[in-house]
RNA sequence: GCGGACGUGGCGAAAUUGGUAGACGCGCCAGCCUUAGGAGCUGGUCCUUUAAUCGGGGUGCCGGUUCGAGUCCGGCCGUUCGCACCA
């Protein structure tokens, strides 16, 4: 539009060509985007800022489809905390980057027969356009892109980082392998055996992959939750994820079975000395009456007797081609006798040992000792395989000398039962006291165990940073030297994954062949690409120094900015994003590059959007196209509506009729600063206001600061704009003129949520700075308080009137209001046997 | 199965420490204005009863604590999210 250089050049002429004109969205909002951008509104000083607040939202993936409304929600909630702390004077720092590597963004590229390289900086650029709409208050000088090389350059530091601080480890172990995406996954890219991203059943495969040791971690990131402000429910799913469990590690002394003595007879050989299984119910050691290892124990090749070769073999093959959706989903219990045989340490009976593939190698020592008595899974399998099942814990009321029709797991108020020394101590007590017992004759210790597992980043697909490894035959593992970074991604036509296990890096020798960095011999690289995941857990550690091509992050950048003061986004990142931010933030402070180890001092969770009480999908076509919406309502309307669809931390319904409402509240405003204008134009100009301000107005101005302000801090966004229309519609009660002295501190409230027409009505009442560097209203206490209010009365708990009371009156005299009012006094009728009085509310009298 | 969140009008939703249930908005009804209106303004809108009041009932269900419960406690029913053959 040619009109914006008009109304950029004659501000003063268009300000009052707009004052008697209608509220035109189109028109400002381009306007006032293209002000903040000339004006250098929304950058902070990065080096002299005096009270920065670093603000950070959730960066998006860029996606081909745009922008979709629920970037959107989430983007304008983190907006308007950000706008709503620069108005209380805050130097605030708000970036905005893309997460632009990653099989999401390979897999449109394949889908479109396009090449990545070639198709991101075109997704870029439209979601950028759709960004740069909505109107956020964003930095675009820090902007960061994680396909770009002077990005990944930093992240492929950061995985040396994690080299040298031993915590990278290459190993060949079963991993997730996603058939269709033809790549590995991490443990939680899988969704109950599924493909995270594609749906696809995920396999099992044994494949060289590099791991980064976030287990090692494990207590640090769960005892750290207690210290952090975040949302309640985003703590809980990463207590859950990282599975802390209390219990012990017995070890039980194993013999050959009977049957190898080869003739001679009761001639036990011991094999293996000891195996090491992983409880929580040490309690029940009398009851277990045999072992199950996993298949892929690497003590099955030991233990098992050369009769039961075959059949282990067989079992061992089966669960390893097994896809993980099979092998985890629960169902018929199958299994394979060893043929050898273990001592239980508290009965000394000799019980068999056997595999199975319901026990995990990788949780505990991939070892149980079963329990059928009081665990399922063991009650199933030792009935399939009718193995002896013994009752060890009885509940307080019964003898227990009944057999068991199913497992006896309840041990809140158990006691044990045919446990030699123990029959009659409680559970809880002997979890304890059991433990110390085998403790003392060396079978038992203490363990704390975690589920959460090693983080494998490897991914043998082409979008992403080139893993910084070489390998030389004479020198081995070498890492990249961090002078030679990036190890660049080499445009190559021919970037489909296919079903080898190897990136299609590995097609191009030109590539991967290099002189080893220590010896100068022939050597090649990695040709593995590392995880999206890694990518992400960083780059709010790099938008303060975006541009530095130097170090990753500037030191006096990290100290003025740094850890992230909010953090808004969603709860789908609980367990990935979030966690493995923390852990590599804490990688970083124990390298002595950080002084600080948590990343996110503040993190709150929004809501999810759906649409007229259903999910938004593609599939079902009822998804919402913000770049319509904000044509035909503007930027603020939409923004507007998506925050007062409900509470932000827990989302809400999209109908599609309701934004109007928004809008003619922002038109009623609009036209009340119309009116401000005209009338001061009439009188002789700006300045010359002629309506005075109402008493009663400004007082529920006052009440209306304080709850908008309220409200805001706790992102109850949606009780605040209630707020702001209540308001409104006593300032306008009638139809009545407002006062400037009424609009102007409703314009600076209504700024963080609809900020162009608030800087637009800001001017037009005469007003040449940025309304956010006017500050926050300020509300003046005594304006609360009044001097009577409505007291409610009840009788025995009813409401049976309403009386006014000076607010200082007392008890009595509140008594004597209300019985003065003969519609409450009628009700009164035999002896008043209690009055509760609670001033500013009630009064409450009690009759018998 | 384990852990969390939630359940309020026709709809989206409000409701400090327990203190007038339904703010605000959509929709709907009536009126005003208008040549007209998918514009604007005013009033009404939980159910029941009533001419209107008065009254009675009402926050998923059952019970409890309390002068008083949407809110707290116990037990169900339902929805939803996370984890799940994790020993």
């Amino acid at each position: 539009m040619k009109h914006d250089e008009e109304i950029h050049d004659n501000r003063d002429a268009e300000a009052s060509a707009s004052a008697t004109s209608t509220y035109e969205p189109s028109l400002i909002e381009r306007k006032w985007q293209k002000e903040w951008a000339d004006r250098k509104t929304n950058e902070p000083d990065m080096d002299g800022a005096k009270r920065p607040l670093y603000a950070l939202m959730m960066f998006p993936y860029p996606s081909a489809e745009g922008l979709h409304v629920g970037n959107l929600f989430a983007f304008t909630g983190s907006d308007i905390s950000a706008r709503y702390m620069r108005l209380r004077g805050f130097d605030v720092f708000q970036p905005f980057g893309y997460d632009a590597f990653g099989i999401h963004s390979e897999n449109y590229a394949l889908k479109q027969g396009a090449h990545p390289m070639e198709l991101t900086p075109k997704n870029i650029a439209n979601f950028q356009r759709q960004v740069e709409r909505a109107g956020f208050m964003i930095d675009w000088r820090a902007k960061v892109d994680t396909s770009s090389p002077e990005y990944y350059r930093w992240t492929q530091w950061i995985f040396l980082q994690l080299y040298k601080q031993g915590l990278a480890y290459k190993k060949a172990a079963a991993v997730n392998w996603c058939p269709n995406d033809k790549t590995v996954l991490a443990n939680e890219q899988v969704e109950n055996g599924f493909c995270e991203r594609c749906g696809a059943a995920v396999e099992q495969r044994f494949l060289e992959q590099w791991f980064l040791r976030i287990g090692s971690y494990s207590e640090r990131l769960l005892d750290n939750l207690d210290t952090l402000d975040w949302s309640a429910t985003t703590k809980q799913a990463q207590r859950n994820w990282i599975g802390r469990s209390e219990g012990a590690e017995l070890s039980f002394k194993v013999v050959r079975a009977r049957e190898m003595g080869a003739g001679t007879g009761g001639n036990d050989a011991v094999v293996a000395d000891e195996l090491r299984v992983f409880t929580t119910r040490a309690d029940t050691i009398f009851g277990a009456t045999y072992l199950v290892l996993a298949p892929e124990h690497p003590l099955v090749a030991v233990l098992c007797s050369p009769a039961q070769q075959d059949a282990v073999q067989a079992y061992q093959d089966r669960t390893s081609h097994q896809d993980l959706v099979s092998r985890k989903s629960v169902k018929e219990k199958t299994g394979v006798f060893t043929g050898a045989y273990a001592e239980n340490p508290a009965t000394n009976a000799q019980i068999p040992i056997w595999i199975a593939d319901y026990v995990l190698m990788e949780y505990g020592t991939g070892a149980i000792m079963a329990v059928p008595g009081h665990d399922e899974r063991d009650f199933e399998f030792a009935k399939v395989f009718d193995l002896p099942i013994t009752r060890v814990v009885a509940s307080a009321d019964e003898a227990g000398d009944s057999p068991l029709e199913s497992a006896y797991t309840e041990d809140s108020n158990g006691h044990l039962v045919n446990s030699g020394p123990f029959d009659g101590v409680t559970v809880s007590e002997a979890k304890n006291r059991v433990t110390e017992w085998l403790a003392l004759r060396g079978n038992a210790r203490p363990v704390v165990n975690y589920r959460l597992h090693d983080w494998c980043i490897s991914r043998q697909r082409y979008w992403g940073p080139p893993i910084p490894i070489i390998y030389c035959d004479a020198c081995g593992t070498v890492p990249v030297p961090e002078s030679d970074l990036p190890v660049a991604l080499p445009f190559i036509p021919d970037f489909k994954p296919d079903d080898s296990g190897i990136s299609p890096l590995a097609r191009h020798e030109e590539w991967y062949r290099v002189a080893c960095p220590q010896c100068g011999g022939q050597a090649r690289r990695e040709t593995d690409v590392s995880d999206t995941f890694l990518d992400s857990s960083w780059y709010f550690l790099r938008y303060p120094s975006a541009g530095r091509d130097d170090v990753a992050f500037d030191p006096g950048r990290v100290d003025r900015w740094l850890p992230v003061d909010s953090y808004i986004g969603g709860n789908e990142h609980a367990v990935l994003h979030l966690l493995y931010s923390r852990f590599v933030t804490m990688v970083l402070h124990d390298g002595g590059h950080l002084p600080f180890e948590e990343p996110f001092t503040k993190f709150r969770a929004h809501g999810m959007i759906i649409r007229e009480g259903a999910k938004m999908s593609k599939s079902k076509g009822n998804t919402i196209n913000p770049d319509s919406y904000m044509e035909q309502w503007g930027a603020d309307a939409f923004r507007m509506y998506l925050m007062f669809l409900g509470p932000y931390e827990e989302g809400g319904d999209y109908q599609d009729k309701g934004i109007v409402g928004v809008r003619r509240f922002l038109d009623r405003i609009w036209s009340s600063v119309r009116d401000v204008v005209a009338d001061e134009l009439a009188a002789g100009g700006v300045g010359s206001a002629n309506v005075v301000a109402d008493a009663d107005v400004i007082r529920k101005l006052h009440r209306t600061i304080k709850k908008v302000e309220e409200d805001t801090a706790r992102l109850a966004y949606n009780t605040a704009i209630a707020a702001m229309m209540e308001y409104t519609n006593v300032m306008r009660r009638g139809d009545r003129t407002a006062s400037k002295d009424e609009l102007l501190p409703l314009v600076q409230m209504i700024a963080p949520y609809a900020p162009h027409m608030a800087e637009e009505c800001w001017q037009l009442l005469g007003n040449e700075n940025s309304v956010f560097d006017s500050g926050w209203p300020v509300y003046d206490q005594a304006q609360l308080v009044d001097e009577d209010y409505e007291l409610v009365v009840q009788v025995n708990g009813k409401v049976r009137g309403k009386v006014r009371l000076a607010t200082d009156a007392v008890q009595d005299a509140a008594l004597a209001a209300a019985m003065a009012e003969p519609a409450i006094a009628k009700f009164v009728g035999g002896d008043v046997r209690k009055v509760i009085f609670v001033p500013m509310r009630l009064l409450n009298i009690v009759v018998s």
